[in-house]
DNA sequence: AATGCGGGGAC
DNA sequence: GTCCCAGCATT
């Protein structure tokens, strides 16, 4: 097919290293995939970026080499390495997928789509790309950056995530047999490098004859998607609670729900009526302190505003149950969401 | 089919 | 500020 094989030569002139790929072609240049590592970084990817995933990729392979190590380690120590990653219900289900793949199949992954998709954080994407990736698999893989070029290719007008099957079609139609996982990291490479959102660089794709959305000229308002609600904005108070030695008082967070199984310093709950100055909401009683500053945080579907407040206390003083100290020289490797460390950061005077 | 779920970079 | 990112689980 002349698209498909237009695209490979694209990506062996314009192959890209990352830490956790292979050279082009696996049947030049003999390098195998390590399945492990295809599975680590697909899971990172979700949602999120190359260049923010690179140090964590590193972080994790360097504590955990091999997927019988990650599958050892407890699943505290897992939630702290991932912190400020996001989207934690990824690491829990990435422990759990790890313990299973090593009692149930051995330590290696199933090559087939279909028993990828039954192990947790892994659906149809990530099926998809560890089968094409890591075993040469031919599977159609969909992604943010396949939806876009390839909408773009077919013309395809239809609005998402109703139009996905569709895409799904082509991508199949496109995907060769002989080297599924390199042609699908080439549609995402193109996406991610030329076929951008905004502004493509149409001039240099490898695509530009063949792109029925470019004749048309609709393109750049492809793929159609459903428009975005306004996010709320909650409001909340902080607590942070200091010992004489530096250290502050920590919870863990409940298991479902928002930064569920995380650490964090205790909060009042948050709501869009939500006073910031009722101590009624305070864990313990203290001598309260208000920090000049407001800790500002965009979830997903709302915004943030924490009201930080602070108080000293001495080395006798008593915690809730389920609360701990954590001293300076441990604060930093602790479970905290990125929202938590903005608390803990914010100047108290 | 909708909704909940983080965080950061580009514009 | 908005948009998007190598999406998944749940309802």
């Amino acid at each position: 097919m002349q698209a498909t094989t237009a695209l490979l030569h694209w990506y062996d002139r314009n192959f890209r290293t990352l830490p956790w790929r292979t050279p082009p072609n696996p049947e030049l240049s003999g390098a195998k995939p390590n399945p492990y590592h295809v599975w680590l970084s697909e899971i990172m990817l979700q949602q999120t970026t190359v260049a923010t995933v690179k140090t964590y990729f590193i972080k994790f392979t360097d504590l955990w080499p091999r997927l019988e190590n990650l599958a050892e380690a407890e699943e505290e120590e897992v939630l702290k390495a991932w912190a400020g990653l996001g989207y934690y219900s990824r690491a829990r289900n990435l422990h759990r997928c790890a313990k299973i793949v090593l009692r149930d199949y051995n330590g290696r992954f199933p090559e087939e789509e279909h028993k990828l998709q039954q192990l947790p954080g892994i659906g149809p994407y990530t099926a998809a790309a560890i089968s094409s990736i890591a075993f040469n698999q031919h599977a159609a893989v969909v992604d943010g950056n396949v939806e876009r070029v390839i909408s773009r290719l077919r013309a395809i007008t239809d609005r998402l995530p109703g139009a996905k099957p569709v895409i799904k079609s082509h991508m199949a139609a496109l995907t060769p047999h002989e080297r599924p996982g390199d042609f699908a990291q080439a549609v995402m490479d193109l996406g991610a490098t030329v076929c951008t959102p905004r502004s493509p660089a149409c001039t240099i794709c490898p695509w530009v004859d063949l792109c029925e959305g470019r004749k048309q000229g609709i393109h750049e308002s492809l793929p159609r998607k459903a428009p975005k609600r306004v996010k709320p904005t909650r409001k909340g108070m902080a607590f942070v609670i200091a010992r004489e030695d530096g250290a502050i008082a920590l919870r863990r967070r409940p298991d479902k729900g928002l930064l569920a199984g995380m650490s964090e310093p205790p909060t009042s709950q948050w709501s869009e009526d939500m006073k910031q100055d009722d101590l009624g909401q305070a864990p313990v009683k203290a001598d309260w302190s208000l920090a000049p500053s407001t800790v500002k945080h965009t979830f997903t579907h709302f915004h943030l505003e924490l009201a930080v407040w602070h108080t000293q206390v001495d080395a006798a003083f008593p915690l809730p149950e389920g609360y701990w100290w954590s001293v300076p020289e441990t604060l930093e490797g602790e479970a905290l969401p990125t929202v938590m460390r903005k608390v803990l950061k914010t100047p108290l005077a």
